[in-house]
RNA sequence: GCCUUGGUAGCUCAGUCGGUAGAGCAGAGGACUGAAAAUCCUCGUGUCGGUGGUUCGAUUCCGCCCCAAGGCA
């Protein structure tokens, strides 16, 4: 009944090894699994600051239905790649990758150790293996690029997927044979790349099957029983509700957050506009929202689970104070010798 | 008390003119290289309410019992 990931929950005491300068540390784990805490204990023990890696985290206004940390949570720690969008602007995991890894270049530079925190698997694998998604041309060309996706998608509406995985196959075997052909969003962006570029997205091969770390990391991963888990994340909600949460979505709504919009996906966000439309009760909006985001954890485990760069923690102990300082007394670099 | 209609997968229900059954939802597992809290794929054995009878064979027909809803007293 059990998910995978607790077939590589062997962590051993022993298999913690100090942190090297040099090195990035990341902490992921399903939603309301403990990492915000985690991270912050770390950062402080560590001389480290807190790199963000969630997608919906990153936009100003979307507080409580994404459990940001508060200024509170934050104890003084630095927090990066939060609120660096509005709701209604639209953002990448290419844009992700740009960013965060800048991030890790100031922070080391600065002798500071670079936490990632966060549940967003593509934009910690973005910023932390060699994903390539040929980034670094012109705006031009970005442009160019949505003006192609706008085409197929158009095109695709008439003809239906199916059409597109055909394209797809004409042009990118490769891609056309590990893409379903339901998979509508990702036989577009195979597609809007190829017509982009003139060559096949699946071009590199290597990366694709065997992604490697840029940075030496520390990749730590947080497992809670899947029961436990489904209680905390529906108490969360519950938590959320009570801090306001349908206020904060009424707001963003009159500022113009809509139900098409990346940021209006948001599990909270999306049943709570669904809600004011009129379309779902309160109750079933709620409900919804639990559910949605229990799926969401298991998608999450699905997506870590298999990473065997993850040490994996069990997060009950997390509350344990001394589990957390052994922890950290592991992590801590050994002190240079008394020169 | 009598009549009617139901009692089938966690839930809502379909079905078997008698050869032990199947959908939706829920749930589980998986994939993932510019939307990723997104997108997509795969997975259905349950004393067919209980009990007796008819039958080679009953969840399906018949009797009785239990439970639920509605109606009549």
């Amino acid at each position: 009944m059990d998910n995978a990931v607790i077939k590589n929950f062997v962590m051993e005491k022993k298999q913690i090894m100090p942190i090297e300068k040099g090195t990035v540390l990341a902490v992921a784990g399903p939603t309301a699994s403990g990492k915000t805490a985690l991270g912050v204990a770390l950062a402080r023990a560590l001389g480290g600051e807190i790199i963000s890696a969630d997608s919906m985290q990153i936009y100003r206004g979307m507080d409580v239905g994404t459990a940001k940390v508060t200024a509170e949570e934050a104890r003084g720690i630095p927090h990066h790649l939060l609120d660096i969008r509005r709701p209604g602007e639209n953002f990448s995991a290419a844009d992700y990758q740009l960013l965060a890894r800048e991030e890790i270049r100031r922070l080391l530079e600065a002798g500071k150790l670079p936490i990632f925190v966060g549940g967003t698997g593509l934009y910690l694998y973005a910023a932390l293996y060699n994903y390539d998604f040929s980034q670094g041309e012109n705006r031009e060309e970005s442009h160019k690029s949505r003006l192609i996706r706008a085409e197929l998608e158009k095109e695709a509406d008439s003809r239906g997927s199916r059409w597109l995985w055909e394209e797809l196959k004409k042009v990118d075997a490769a891609s056309a044979e590990k893409i379903h052909e339901n998979d509508r969003k990702r036989l577009i962006r195979a597609l809007e790349y190829h017509r982009l570029y003139g060559r096949p997205i699946s071009r590199n091969r290597e990366a694709l099957t065997a992604p490697k770390l840029l940075y030496p990391t520390r990749f730590l991963g947080l497992f809670t029983q899947r029961q436990l888990l489904y209680r905390r994340i529906d108490r969360r909600v519950d938590q959320m509700l009570e801090q306001g949460l349908e206020a904060e979505v009424k707001a963003l709504k009159n500022q113009g957050l809509t139900l098409n919009s990346q940021a209006g996906q948001a599990i909270g966000y999306k049943q709570m506009l669904e809600y004011f439309q009129g379309n779902t009760s309160y109750e079933e909006a709620v409900r919804r929202i639990k559910q949605e985001s229990r799926r969401y954890a298991k998608r999450q485990l699905t997506w870590f689970g298999r990473n065997p760069d993850i040490l994996w923690l069990d997060s009950q102990k997390l509350g344990d104070q001394a589990f957390v300082e052994g922890l950290i007394r592991d992590l801590r670099p050994a002190n240079p010798p008394l020169s």
